[in-house]
DNA sequence: CATGAATGAGCCTTCATTCAT
DNA sequence: TATGAATGAAGGCTCATTCAT
C-alpha cells in the first residue's frame, strides 16, 4: 500500500511539476511557443509520458488556467471575510487582485490566454465546467459583498444598475490596468509613473463617486490594503495554498 | 519618372491591399489562421511578390496595427476639438474609444494582438518606432484636454498624480471593459446585461469623483455622447478614413 | 500439481479471451484500429500481462488465424463425410466455404489479413508452422475427394493435372467471389444482382465442364447444399466448435 | 515558353517519380509501410515538395490505383477488338488480365488495397469518380463481348443469369487465382505445380461448360492466347502505354 | 505473474521562408 | 520584379514494446 501510494503520489507530483514548467514558458512567450516537445525535453521525461498525463496541450493551459483561477476565488473568499463593513471587504476584494496580480503575475496571463476561443473549445467539458464555476463564484462573492453594502445602508446603486453591472466597474478597472501594464512596459515613458498605485487611487476615486460608505481618506485606504494584505497572505500561507 | 511613380503608387496600393486581405482574417480567426499562402492566394499574387512588400509575417500584424492605431489617433483629434469645455471633450474621447471599438471591432483586436510579445520583437524598429509614436500621440491628446481642464479650473488632480495617471484610469476601464465584453460572450449570464452602458456609467461616475466641471447629470452626458459620435463620424467620412 | 494445471487451464482461457475480444476489431475495423492499450483495456488486464500470452501483436493477428483456418477445416472434414457419392461432397465442400464465409464472415476477413507479408514475417516460426500445415490439411481434405472421385470413375482429370490444381479452380472461384463481394459493395449497381447464386451456378458449371458424374440439375444441386448445410451446422453445433 | 513548359514537365515527372517509387512499397510491403517520410527520403526530395504534389497520403495510393485501372481498361480495349468470334474476344480478355496480372504484377496489388475502406474515404472525390469510371468502363467492355456473344448465337445465358453475372464468374476465378498465386508462394509445395495454366484450364472448362461456341480444345485456346498476347503488347507498346 | 508508467521512434501534416528562373 | 517549387524544422500525436516494482 505505501509503496503503491508512493508512486501514486510521485504521478500526482509529475502533474504539478508539468503545469509548474508549462506556466513560464506560456506566459513569457505565449501560447504557440508551449510545445509538447519543448515541455518533455524540459521535464526530462519523454513525450507519451506527458500525454499520459494529459491528452493533448489544451488540456495543459485549462489545467493552468483553473489552477489561476482557484487560487483567485481562494483569495476573495479571505478578502471577503477580513472585516464587517462593506467598504472594507470591498477593499480587501482589490486587495486581493493585487496579491493576485503581483505576487503571481503569470496566473493572470494563463487567465487571459484561456479567453482565446481555439483553446477554450478543445478542452473537455469537465474542464469548461469547472473553470466557468470558478469564474461565478469569484463574482458571487464580490456581488454578495456589493448587496450586503446596499442592504445595510453604506451603499446606493443607481437605477437600473444590477451589483453586477456595479462590480464591473472595478473588475474593467483593475483588468484593463493589470493588462496594459503587463503589455506595456514603458508605461513610466508617457508619463504614467506608478501606474499601480494609480489605479488603486481610481478605484478609491470610483468607490466616492458612488458615495460608498463610509467615506475614508485615500491614505486610510492603503493602510487598510496594507494590513488587509498582510492578513490575508497570513491565512493562504497557513493552508498552503501559494 | 510618371513611370516609376506609377510604379510606386502600385506598389503602395498592393501594400494596402495586403492589409485589407489580412485584417478580417486575423481579427475573425487570430494570428495562426493568418498564413503567408492563403494571403498570397486571396491577393492572387505569389507568396513571393508578399515578401517582397514584407519581409516577414510579423510586419503586416505590426502594419495593421499602425493601421488601427493612426485610426484612433485621427479620432481622438477630431474628438478632442469638438468642443470648448474640457469635460464634454473628455466626454468625446470617451465617444471616439466608443466608436474606435463598436464600430471597427476590428481594429481594437489587432491591437490587442500586438501585445504579444513575439510578434513585437521580430517586428522591425522601424515600425515599432512609429508604433510608439502612435501611442505617445493619442495619450498626448488626452492628457492635452486634462491640462486645459486644470488650466481653466474645471478640474484639479489630486496630489502627486500626473495628467497621464489621471488618464490612465480612464484609458484602464474603458479597454478593460472591452477586453472583457470582447472574451466574454457570457456576460449576461452573470448579471451584466448592459456592460456597455455600465462602462459609460463607471466613466461617468469616476469623472463625478474627480469633481470634474461642469457636472453633469448621465443623461445629459449620454446626449452628448451621442451628438459628438455624429460629428466626429461626419467628419471623418468626409475625409474617407474610415 | 493440481494446482498448477488449474493455472494453466486460466491461462488457456485468457488467450482465448484475448481473441475473442480481439477478432471482432480486427474485422470490422482492420489491422491499425487493433491496438494493444485497446485489446488491454477490454479484457481488463494490464498491457504486460497481455505480453505474457503473447510476445507481439502480429503473434494474435496470427493466433486468430489460426483459429479460423482450424474451423473451416473443421467444416471441411465434417462437409467430405456427408455422402457417398463424390459430387455430392464436394458440393457439401462448396457448402462449407459459405458457411465459413456467411455465417462466420469473421474468419474469412482475418484469414485475408494474414496474407500481408509484414504479419506473416513477424508471427513466429512455429505459428507458420501451423498455418501451413492447416492449410495443407485442409487442401488434402478436398484433393482426398477429387481422387475417390478419379478411382471411382465419377470423375476423369485432364491429362497433366493433379487433384489439387483441380481443387485450385473451386478454391480461386470461391476465394475471388468472396473477395471481390466484401469489398465491393456496389456489385448490383453494375448489373451482378445476385453474386452468390452466381458463384454457385458457376461451380455447377465448372463442375459440369469437367463431366463430374452423377450430373445434376442446378437446382438439385441447390437443394442438396441446403441439405447439407444444415447437418454441418447440426454436427458442429453439437461439438460447440462454433 | 520553352523554359516554363520544360519546368513543367519537370514537375509532371516528378508526380510519375513519386508513383514509380511509392508502388513497389505498396506492393511488397502494404500500405502503412508506406510513410510520406520514406517516400520524401527515396525521392531525395523534401518531404513539403511531395505534398506540393499529393495533397496526402491516400491520394498517393489512389493515383496508383488510377494507373493501375487504367492501364487494365487499355489493356481490355485492345483485347476486345483483336477478332471477330466472340469466344475469341473473351479469351483475349483473359490474356488481357494475364498481362496486367502478370507483366505489371505491381498493378494488381495496388488495386486490391485500394478496396480498403480507409484509403478509399479520405481520397479525393475527384479520385473516386474517376476510379468508378474506370470499374465501370472495364465491366462495360466484357459484358458487352457476353451480349454480343449472344446476339451472335454464339452463347445462351441460363434463364436468369445477366451478362455481367455470367462475366463475374470469369472475374472471381481469374481474381481469387492471382490473389492465391500473389499471397501464397508455396502453392507448388501442396501439389499446385502450375497455378497460371490451372488458371487458364478452369476459364476454358468454364466457358465450355456454358457451351460458347466455336468449341475449342484447349491447346487451340493456348495458342489463340499467345498469338493475342503479342498484338496486344504490341499495341500498347507502340502507344507508349505500358 | 501482473502491472502500467515510461519510452521514443515514427507518423502525417503545416508553413514561413528562400531562391533559381 | 514576379513567380511558385522546394525546403525542412517543427508541430501534435500514436502506440508497440519494455521493465522496475
Amino acid at each position: 500500500m505505501q509503496l503503491l501510494s508512493r508512486k501514486q503520489r510521485e504521478i500526482q507530483q509529475r502533474e504539478q511539476q508539468v503545469l509548474t514548467l508549462a506556466r513560464p514558458i506560456l506566459v513569457a512567450e505565449g501560447y504557440q511557443a508551449l510545445s509538447m516537445d519543448r515541455l518533455a525535453s524540459k521535464m526530462e521525461y519523454a513525450k507519451g509520458t506527458l500525454y499520459n498525463h494529459f491528452p493533448n496541450k489544451e488540456e495543459i493551459v485549462a489545467a493552468l488556467a483553473i489552477e489561476s483561477l482557484e487560487l483567485r476565488r481562494t483569495l476573495f473568499e479571505r478578502a471577503s471575510t477580513t472585516s464587517a463593513r462593506s467598504r472594507e471587504r470591498m477593499i480587501a476584494i482589490g486587495c486581493a487582485c493585487d496579491l493576485y496580480a503581483i505576487e503571481c503575475e503569470q496566473h493572470f496571463a494563463v487567465e487571459q490566454m484561456l479567453r482565446n476561443s481555439v483553446i477554450w473549445e478543445k478542452s473537455s467539458e469537465k474542464r469548461q465546467e469547472l473553470i466557468r464555476k470558478c469564474e461565478y463564484r469569484a463574482m458571487a462573492i464580490v456581488a454578495g459583498i456589493v448587496r450586503d453594502a446596499i442592504a445595510s445602508g453604506d451603499l446606493v446603486l443607481p437605477a437600473e444598475m444590477t451589483a453586477e453591472e456595479f462590480v464591473f466597474g472595478f473588475w474593467a478597472l483593475t483588468y484593463g490596468s493589470r493588462a496594459l501594464i503587463n503589455s506595456s512596459p514603458s508605461l513610466p515613458d508617457i508619463g504614467i509613473n506608478d501606474p499601480v498605485r494609480s489605479m488603486r487611487y481610481h478605484c478609491w476615486t470610483l468607490m466616492n463617486g458612488y458615495h460608498w460608505k463610509p467615506l475614508m481618506s485615500f491614505e486610510e485606504t492603503e493602510q487598510t490594503m496594507q494590513a488587509v494584505a498582510e492578513r490575508i497572505l497570513a491565512n493562504v500561507q497557513q493552508s498552503n495554498e501559494l
